[in-house]
DNA sequence: TCACCCTATTGGTATTACCATTCACGATGC
DNA sequence: GCATCGTGAATGGTAATACCAATAGGGTGA
């Protein structure tokens, strides 16, 4: 396809308008397209010689854009030839809202308690739908997390590991993609800071103490199927954790 | 400085482990040092050919890394010499939230449904902490948006403009950070489809009737100072208006 | 017919050379 | 001495080119 040659770049725009930077209007290329439907999940970009070819920059320019794009879990570069290779547009926010969370609560764009409040009305959320929705089986891994931190020889780490799969379980179960992904991003955001409360900690282990009640108490009201004593619970939990933990208030 | 004068890149890395790319090598240089502490808001990172010689990488890898964390919010760049000009750590995640979240509801990475009832969660909280914490000049800005609506001049884009900067003010005054950005982002992604959907309507002026009820219901209870029944006329509000989009619901 | 290699395609990277913008410092004039 | 202006250096922005590495698919030989 494309019989033109392209007699080349522009590379002085004088009088140009457009203080649009040359990699943005890639990226306004793409966006476009993938907001108007013309491009969706599983979609394949022009390569990106011939992107640069068809927007009138450079090839770096559009690998800035498709950096950007894919910071942001929508797009996907992988080389070769034929269908497996090429940029194309995935649908993955999950790493993106992750790193764009822990970033920013390591810079305290979001101060601590902020995070939690937002993330007890969230898990609130998570925790009443899949009392509701959960299946037998997403029930079986939520015990199982549980009932794997009950283990006496775990690390901090560890214990800490299955706490998250734990909530994270739940968010699953609730069904809810949004809040699934908000989640886990709130939860590793905060994973750093909260081991390091937990290793601050004089009385480890009646924590921990703590944490198991609390736990079997959520467990048992999800399997109960009393969705809202089982977001009250986790509530309290999540609340009483940050409490804790009080050197983490003012960050 | 720099009386060396870089005797060039290694660019073939033959039997180098690690197969991470040039650019993320970059990235993981910057992030460690946001996690760490060593860079905060308001740092200046090394020009691009410094960082470049330091991490040992060509420039457009560190201009492609740059991009990955401009648009997660963490990076600024500007032109120019001295103190003003250079890459910055910023931390300003709203932007890059807002596009994430857009692009992928456009792509259904987020299902409407999933959007609207995280969004309802999210503005019960914002409301809530507003009714409690609002002084009188945010409540006016709250109020001016709800009168501007009771024009029967406004085009539905300005209507529903106004509309959205009512719910931000609101979370504006509920002073959490991550629920605002989170707000904006949700209602800024969703903005296209709700006018498709509300220029789909066949009965705008009866629509139009029952938003203006429902905002002015809302903005009463915060000034009175009720709490809960703000939340729950928030609720019932944002409830109320997806469902009038009957065919918003399968997106 | 099947296995193998070879080539075209594509992203990954480096290098070089400019342009455009901004500030700091020094020269210049008062 | 002080203010003003200009110039140069530093810095991001962009383009052009050349090559590497990985992959798929077709062509070729056994």
């Amino acid at each position: 396809m494309c019989g033109m040659k392209a007699a080349g770049y522009a590379q002085v725009m004088s009088s140009e308008v457009t203080s649009k930077k040359a990699w943005e209007q890639v990226v306004d290329w793409v966006e476009q397209r993938v907001l108007s439907g013309e491009l969706v999940v599983g979609s394949t970009l022009p390569a990106e010689r011939d992107l640069a070819l068809r927007v009138g920059v450079s090839r770096p320019a559009v690998r800035e854009a498709v950096r950007t794009l894919q910071a942001s879990g929508v797009l996907r570069s992988s080389v070769g030839a034929g269908g497996s290779g090429g940029t194309t547009v995935t649908g993955v926010p999950h790493q993106a809202l992750t790193k764009l969370l822990r970033m920013h609560v390591a810079l305290a764009s979001f101060p601590a308690t902020d995070v939690t409040q937002v993330r007890v009305v969230l898990e609130r959320l998570s925790t009443s739908l899949a009392t509701q929705r959960a299946d037998s089986e997403q029930l079986a891994g939520m015990r199982a997390q549980v009932e794997l931190m009950d283990d006496d020889g775990l690390s901090i780490e560890e214990f800490n590991g299955h706490d998250t799969q734990f909530h994270v379980a739940i968010a699953e179960a609730a069904g809810n993609r949004l809040a699934t992904d908000l989640t886990v991003a709130i939860r590793e955001s905060m994973r750093d800071p909260i081991l390091e409360g937990l290793y601050a900690l004089d009385d480890w282990k009646r924590v921990r103490g703590l944490l198991r009640t609390e736990h079997h108490a959520v467990l048992s009201a999800i399997e109960g199927r009393r969705a809202d004593e089982a977001a009250d619970l986790v509530e309290e939990h999540i609340r009483a954790a940050f409490a804790r933990m009080s050197w983490l208030h003012d960050r």
